[in-house]
DNA sequence: AACATTATCGCAAACGTTTGCAGTTGATAA
DNA sequence: TTATCAACTGCAAACGTTTGCGATAATGTT
């Protein structure tokens, strides 16, 4: 069988197609009698309008794109939820694409945004994305894009990022205020600004108080496990995991090794969450929330879609959690 | 500026619009010379096919839903990255959906399906559905249903799970194997039928070997850390987790009352793989693949969707992984 | 030269909506 | 009776595609 349209219910009730369409969404025009019939008449046809139809005809998809590397990690999993529950109340659908990283895919995916003609796009671009004109190319059609946490250095765009700077250098607060003395220091990506604010922010309060330190990048869970083993031989006392994938290898490290936290060494990280609360002590983490991101690149969406030509670039601040791990 | 369509690449080309539309899909009625040049001009406009009309025209949307409580879950994480791939290959489009377990949004994702024309769904149903009725119905408007890892009992649909007695089984053998005395066994949500068969299948192998043990169930990491906590003064041995959450929990019960694993007390659980890595030593585990689950949840509605009657009702092994828990 | 064949291409309808405008009622007022 | 008005409802075009069919021009065949 096939879906009911508005043309059935035309034929079932013997009205007009237009004087149905009108009745569903209840127009002035159409007398409260015929609105009962005709509601009555979809319900029992189980009558759902043909999406594609609407947006075709309204030129309106209420639809908003989003990229992300994965949706399999912690934080863009609560930027997603964010977005998806702000989308919700303002009545947008979520079209949700994975980049993995690859700049072909991502490009794949922002042609999947036009051709679904998508109002606007949240995107997180990958590590190897140079050339970010098939972004800037949508506003030509009138899609708005909105760069979140991995985002282009050029400035005439709009952006939401967590905090680079502060949440390093609270970091670095703590291990001065809790005077470590030896500091091993385990930051993300390179290629990413966020890595490299993060990476000056942190050294140079280091250096101010004189701490010894020693910095090392990666990206993945086997290569900060690989990495702490090696650098465990200096002795530090004290141990900076940029990410919750460091933090993971980090902490497979120590626990083989079998050191206590935080008397053998004390750890802290920049965190979503959920990982520092697994392990006992719980581990002290700067918090970067999906969820606020997520919530505040939707205000800003809403922003420039309602007709705003101010370039939005905002900040989530981060908080303190503390855990017994410093 | 709005978006080129095949009308505006007429006007400029001089060429009818089927023409266009012919020559963009490699239609053998045209020409080389005409194809080449619809195609150069299409991609200097940035040409790119409004999908609605497509999809509104040739009926086809190439689009499956999938319905998940959550995609912040180790589990559906990876069954969603599964269907994507397995999509991708096919041509598929996915739109994620998730239920929060809340029966009525699951209600209104099971509309936008409808109202998405998709072509199948993949379905996880939440513990409060009781009426599987709207999923069935979609089979009157030819888009084919299969319901995976949660399930409805009835026999008439397409099913894809994980092992639900034999993981149990595997998990009560090892127990047995290593002379196991006292098990506290903790369990999913009560009202799925996984669960039921899991406790049956445990406890009947409990029974055969006389082995004691203490069962309780529990949905939340929370409540299992309580459990845990509370159990604990019964002095078991071993401790056996059917899900993920409920080993976070118990493993922080653990941590905190700093027993050590394996000696003080064995831990065995349930898992999709990653969270029992995090932990020293890592915590054997039965796994349950998402990966795999999605893969032949794709092929199942593949199989549907290219006429087969037949009733699918598939099953994933499980693999013992082992780690120092037991 | 007359005809058949092939290679190209265009016309127009259809998919299911929305919506400006015009048409049809019935009642009321003059 | 006729004009006026309000309350309803329908007509038809438009959104951007796809596709069956028919038209035209070019080529080959006898």
């Amino acid at each position: 069988m096939i879906n009911t349209t508005l043309k059935k219910l035309s034929e079932v009730s013997g009205l007009s197609i237009s004087t149905i369409s009108r009745a569903l969404k209840n127009h002035p025009d159409i007398s409260e009698k015929t609105k009962l019939l005709v509601t009555e008449l979809a319900s029992t046809l189980d009558y759902e309008p043909n999406i594609n139809a609407v947006h075709l005809r309204t030129k309106n998809s209420r639809l908003f794109g989003v990229i992300v590397p994965s949706i399999s990690n912690f934080f863009y999993d609560s930027v997603i939820a964010s977005l998806e529950e702000e989308g919700r109340k303002n009545n947008y659908s979520l079209m949700i694409l994975q980049s993995g990283d690859d700049p072909e895919i991502e490009a794949a995916n922002i042609k999947l945004c036009r051709q679904n003609r998508v109002n606007g796009l949240f995107a997180c671009i990958t590590p190897e994305t140079k050339d970010i004109e098939p972004f800037l190319k949508l506003k030509e059609v009138d899609v708005s894009v909105i760069f979140f946490d991995r985002v282009p250095e050029r400035s005439d765009c709009h952006k939401v990022c967590v905090a680079d700077i502060d949440s390093a250098s609270m970091a670095a607060n703590l291990i001065v205020e809790k005077q470590k003395k030896k500091v091993l220091a385990l930051f993300g990506n390179s290629n990413f600004l966020i890595t490299k604010k993060r990476f000056n922010a942190f050294t140079e309060i280091m250096n101010q108080h004189s701490i010894a330190y020693i910095t090392a990048y990666s990206s993945s869970e086997i290569h900060a496990e690989e990495l702490t083993n090696e650098c465990l031989t200096l002795k530090p006392d004290t141990i900076f995991c940029m990410t919750d994938e460091i933090l993971t290898g980090v902490m497979r490290a120590i626990q083989k090794k079998q050191l206590k936290i935080p008397d053998d060494i004390a750890v802290i990280a920049i965190s979503n969450g959920f990982i520092p609360t697994l392990y006992y002590p719980q581990i002290t983490y700067i918090e970067t929330s999906g969820k606020k991101l997520g919530k505040l690149a939707f205000q800003s969406m809403m922003a420039t879609l309602s007709g705003s030509t101010f370039i939005q670039d905002r900040t989530i601040e981060s908080i303190l959690v503390k855990g017994g791990s410093i």
